[in-house]
RNA sequence: GGGUGUAUAGCUCAGUGGUAGAGCACUUCGUUGACAUCGAAGGGGUCACAAGUUCGAACCUUGUUAUACCCA
């Protein structure tokens, strides 16, 4: 039965895929033959996630990888999983909830949200695995993990021990002072209602407005204003009885703590120190000095909000001004509290110099009532109004042409408050896209600085390799400037916080433990005997439980010293919220491999071998990795850290839904094959490469794939695997089938050196030009006068032969495509196991048969010759002609006689004859020789001497060049010997083919 | 503003001091017994610009221009 035109791919990959996972092909240690291990972690898809051509990039270079070790022999593992994603999951089954029972997430008790969680885990969770199998990843797929396996309220099926891996090191990094709390600025995002960390958060540029107002001086105090030009003479003088401040976020001076000028700044000098009436307020604020404000953006004088903007809180620490929260967790203005003159009289005190804690402060409330509750933006208008009617707007004067009634023009001049149009920075949340407001919140932080230095020093030292070398550059860079990173988030799914709250001096005092249980314990040893905790929902419930045995402690210890005196309940809750999803995925190394419960079958696989990720998370995820590896198991995750870009469109636009050029590899695989996406994948790896992915790239390769079908189907049809045996090495007498062992041999060697060298490109590159540039376009038209011919030894060798070509074809390109190469594997013979745990060849340079090599290209070069001569004075394709042996070596002539069947076929020449070189002829040189194909009256001489003069101009061209070398003294003095005499040959042969070239032309010039 | 890249054929890109390559596209020819998802032949480049190092530079150095991404 003769094989079908082309490859199925579609029919084909998903019995295929089965069949490896039956066979148990990507289990750990399948076909491992040595006790090497090699180890590839997936860099885990968010379990919301579909498989996108980032994702198809990413897994077929590793899976090239982790196939090739395999084949060869390796111990290995490709750990796959998934991440839970703590917002994007949230807000998924948060949308579901609404659109199936229009509820919102607070409408449902914790516990409930988050078995509503799993329950869209256990049923959309598996799509992107599915997704991966259509691709061919040959990932061990029974050591699936899952970043929330085995956390407290987890169903069955995800009993995973990896929330213990989380909690462990949270406890001991706590415990040696790597986590702390602290109000700190933090980004918080108003849709979400938690804080995410800078790098979570998109700054973009947009049309923004800068308002000006004036903040007058208490007292009714004046200063001479002076404003000077470059050279210091007096532009401006005028009494003010104000100082003017411009912002970009108007609502945010509510919660001004000072005025801050920079301490050269002339202008101000004069009022440093005094107090100005913060508008809408019944407050007075300082004016400070600080180096930050710029004495040349907009009037130098800058507002203090220390608790809603990066720089001013910088400013307010230095210069110990209180911050005062003015939005609530919604980015609305604050509604809490006490009234707002209570409050303010408060904050009066405590400006006046009055002691107050951190948790006091926060309490304020200093949103006028008639603020309070409105959103930001609206407040934000209500704020400009008010000032605007107050007076206290800057005002300029504009004048612009009005028409009245009758079309009469005239110019009308207006004051009115002046507002510069400008571009600003806004910050926008990457996943909710709304406007971050920065906060003064209570958050959880790792102390980054303190376990960046063994990262840096894995890297410096070369324990851990990153490609390409400048992401070492970028990686140390941020690392050397690492700040805190905020971990808390005020999320129900995740990791929630081992960190119980117990009453304190002040405040809760937190206890942090692995478990309640220990925590209750921890509690105890801190406590007066026999203090009993009770567990509580939340702080609120802790506090009037707390309240409630106060009092009976009161009535108690009534006249005494008040202290606790048992039995009594005091009430414990946990900290409600969950860690930043990057910090559990920043224990993916070992969590996987099911630290802390090591055993020998899963601690072998670590440390892990490469790393395959986009660049982008390099700071998110890897660096984190490496720092958390390095602090928990005191070893570097990986040696080497392969980054690549982001794949792009064809043009290099990004992909996005909005724009419409989203490439879905799905639908590719179903129109192409998975083959063809891999193989186009591959080839697009350069290192730090840009990558644009195009639909007609993907189209050549699967032709590619079609081409070896078909160069197999030919074989198939010659009868080629009725003889092969596989398990014997060919050792042909045939010069093409010497040869093309040879050219085998050279492509192993190609391609270990190319993924060896992570030059993926390069493999894939060096595969293609093999088989469809040698074997496809030379090897196989050559061996059909072989194949076709009569003698029975020639023709079992050259079937031999081309069987174990085409076997180390399919071998060597099985990691690239693997879908097809298994599927002729199994074709060309059954019952030899699969091709995904076959051995990968060793052989190298001995295989070359120099002899064979130097023929062949002989014999090719003087096909290729023949053909290009015959096109070029428009010889018809079919017609078969003459050819004349003008003169000819001993070297010539015996690959002549040992090809003459296949170059007379192949050149379409049906005789040769030893002679003189005829009149009219065209020269066809040779190395060794000359011959001459007599088409007198069938060329056109004016023709063929032009193309004569343009092959001597092109030959004269380098012949200059290779003189002038070769000339000048110093070359021969300072280049290497082989280089000179290489230079030396090549003109020796350009100066043959010059010579020959000129007696052509001499000829045609007798004729014509 | 700071950082990191990139600039080579019409397009997409390789190129590791020795004189320029691939795929696609294009032109011409061809269904010769694997493949038209194919074959044969061909045209096409001042390697962004300038200076320097070198016997020799697409490659190393410096500057300029353009452009992309990351961080402010």
């Amino acid at each position: 039965m003769t094989m079908d035109k082309i490859f199925d791919a579609k029919a084909a990959e998903k019995r295929i895929y089965d069949d490896w996972e039956k066979a148990g092909a990507f289990k750990a240690g399948a076909n491992a033959q040595r006790d090497d291990t090699f180890t590839i972690m997936l860099p885990p898809p968010n379990v919301t996630g579909a498989l996108h051509v980032g994702h198809a990039f990413n897994h077929t270079l590793q899976d090239i990888m982790v196939r090739w070790h395999r084949m060869r022999g390796f111990d290995t593992l490709w750990q796959p999983g998934q991440d839970h994603a703590g917002i994007a999951t949230q807000l998924q089954v948060e949308k579901k909830l609404m659109a199936d029972e229009g509820k919102k997430r607070s409408e449902l008790s914790r516990d409930d949200f988050l078995s509503r969680v799993w329950d869209w885990k256990g049923q959309y969770g598996t799509t992107i695995v599915e997704q991966m199998k259509r691709l061919g990843n040959s990932c061990d797929w029974s050591r699936n993990a899952f970043t929330m396996s085995g956390a407290p309220n987890a169903p069955t099926g995800e009993e995973g021990n990896f929330h213990d891996a989380v909690i462990k090191v949270f406890v001991e990094m706590h415990k040696q002072g790597l986590i702390y709390r602290g109000k700190r600025l933090t980004n918080w995002d108003p849709h979400f209602e938690t804080a995410i960390s800078d790098l979570e958060v998109e700054n973009i540029e947009v049309a923004g407005h800068m308002w000006h107002f004036k903040y007058k001086l208490a007292g009714g105090d004046t200063y001479e204003y002076v404003e000077k030009d470059e050279d210091g003479n007096v532009t401006l003088r005028e009494t003010r009885d104000y100082i003017s401040i411009a912002t970009t976020r108007p609502e945010t001076m509510l919660g001004d703590g000072a005025v801050a000028v920079h301490p050269s700044d002339e202008r101000y000098a004069p009022i440093v120190g005094k107090m100005v009436h913060l508008p809408l307020c019944d407050r007075l604020i300082p004016i400070v000095t600080d180096e930050y404000p710029d004495k040349d953006f907009g009037s130098g004088a800058v507002k203090i909000t220390g608790a809603h903007d990066f720089n001013d809180y910088q400013v307010a620490k230095r210069c110990k001004l209180p911050m005062y929260r003015l939005m609530d967790r919604k980015g609305a203005m604050r509604d809490d509290g006490e009234a707002y003159d209570v409050c303010v009289d408060r904050a009066r005190e405590i400006a006046a110099g009055a002691e107050a804690t951190e948790s006091e402060i926060d309490a304020l409330n200093l949103v006028p009532e008639k603020y309070r509750g409105m959103d930001r933006f609206e407040a934000r208008k209500a704020v400009i109004a008010d000032i605007t009617d107050a007076g206290l707007a800057v005002m300029h004067t504009v004048t612009k042409k009005v028409k009245d009634d009758e079309g009469v023009e005239t110019e009308v001049s207006e004051v009115v408050p002046y507002v510069e149009n400008k571009p600003v920075m806004q910050p926008f949340g990457d996943r909710s896209k709304v406007v971050i407001e920065p906060m003064l919140t209570d958050q959880w932080f790792v102390d980054a600085e303190k376990i960046v230095g063994p990262a840096l020093d894995a890297v410096r030292d070369g324990k851990t390799q990153i490609i390409p070398d400048s992401g070492r550059k970028v990686y140390n860079h941020w690392l050397e400037n690492i700040e805190p990173w905020c971990i808390s988030r005020q999320l129900w799914w995740g990791h929630q916080i081992p960190v119980w709250y117990v009453p304190g001096q002040e405040d809760w005092y937190p206890i942090c433990a692995a478990t309640e249980a220990e925590a209750i314990e921890k509690a105890k040893l801190q406590s007066a005997d026999g203090t009993d905790f009770r567990i509580v929902a939340d702080e609120q419930e802790a506090a009037a439980l707390l309240a409630e045995q106060i009092k009976l402690m009161d009535t108690k210890n009534e006249g005494e010293i008040r202290s606790f005196e048992g039995p009594m309940e005091v009430p414990m809750f946990r900290d409600p919220d969950v860690l930043d999803t990057w910090f559990s995925s920043g224990l993916w190394p070992i969590g996987t491999l099911g630290w802390p419960e090591w055993t020998e079958e899963t601690s072998k696989y670590f440390s892990t071998d490469v790393l395959v990720t986009g660049q982008d998370i390099l700071f998110f995820w890897v660096a984190r990795m490496m720092m958390m590896q390095l602090a928990v198991v005191d070893e570097v995750p990986f040696h080497t850290i392969y980054l690549h870009q982001l794949v792009r469109d064809e043009k290099g636009k990004k992909m996005s839904k909005t724009t419409g050029n989203v490439i879905d590899p799905l639908e590719i695989i179903d129109e192409y094959g998975a083959d063809a996406l891999r193989f186009t994948n591959a080839s697009m790896a350069a290192i730090g490469g840009v990558l644009k992915l195009s639909e007609d790239s993907i189209k050549g390769y699967r032709n590619f794939g079609t081409k070896i079908w078909n160069a197999a189907r030919f074989a198939e049809m010659n009868q080629v695997f009725e003889v092969y045996d596989p398990s014997v090495m060919p050792t042909p007498e045939a010069t093409v089938n010497k040869w093309i062992i040879g050219e085998v041999a050279k492509t192993r060697a190609e391609v270990d050196a190319a993924i060896e060298a992570y030059r993926f490109n390069d493999a894939a590159n060096a595969l293609y030009a093999f088989v469809w540039g040698k074997f496809c376009d030379w090897y196989v038209e050559l061996a059909k006068p072989l194949l076709f011919a009569e003698d029975e030894a020639v023709l079992a060798e050259t079937r031999q032969t081309m069987g174990w070509a085409l076997d180390q074809a399919l071998i060597m390109l099985h990691p690239f495509m693997p879908f097809i190469t298994e599927e002729l594997w199994g074709t060309v013979q059954t019952d030899r196991g699969l091709l995904a745990v076959t051995d990968w060849p060793t052989y190298g340079a001995e295989l070359i048969d120099a002899d064979a090599d130097r023929e062949m290209n002989w014999v090719i070069n003087l096909i290729e010759r023949i053909r290009s001569s015959r096109a070029e004075v428009h010889v018809p394709a079919g017609l078969k002609i003459p050819m004349v042996q003008v003169d000819l070596d001993e070297a010539g002539k015996t690959a002549w006689t040992n090809n003459e069947a296949l170059i007379m076929k192949l050149a379409r020449v049906d005789s040769l004859t030893v002679g003189a070189m005829p009149k009219g002829a065209i020269t066809i040189p040779v190395e060794g020789g000359t011959f001459a194909l007599p088409l007198e009256g069938v060329i056109d001489i004016a023709e063929e001497k032009a193309r004569l003069e343009k092959s001597m101009q092109k030959l004269a061209k380098e012949l200059g060049g290779l003189r002038g070398r070769l000339k000048n003294p110093k070359f021969a003095a300072s280049a290497p010997a082989d280089v000179v005499a290489e230079a030396q040959a090549n003109l020796a042969a350009r100066e043959e083919e010059e010579a020959k070239l000129q007696a052509a032309l001499n000829r045609l010039a007798e004729i014509g």
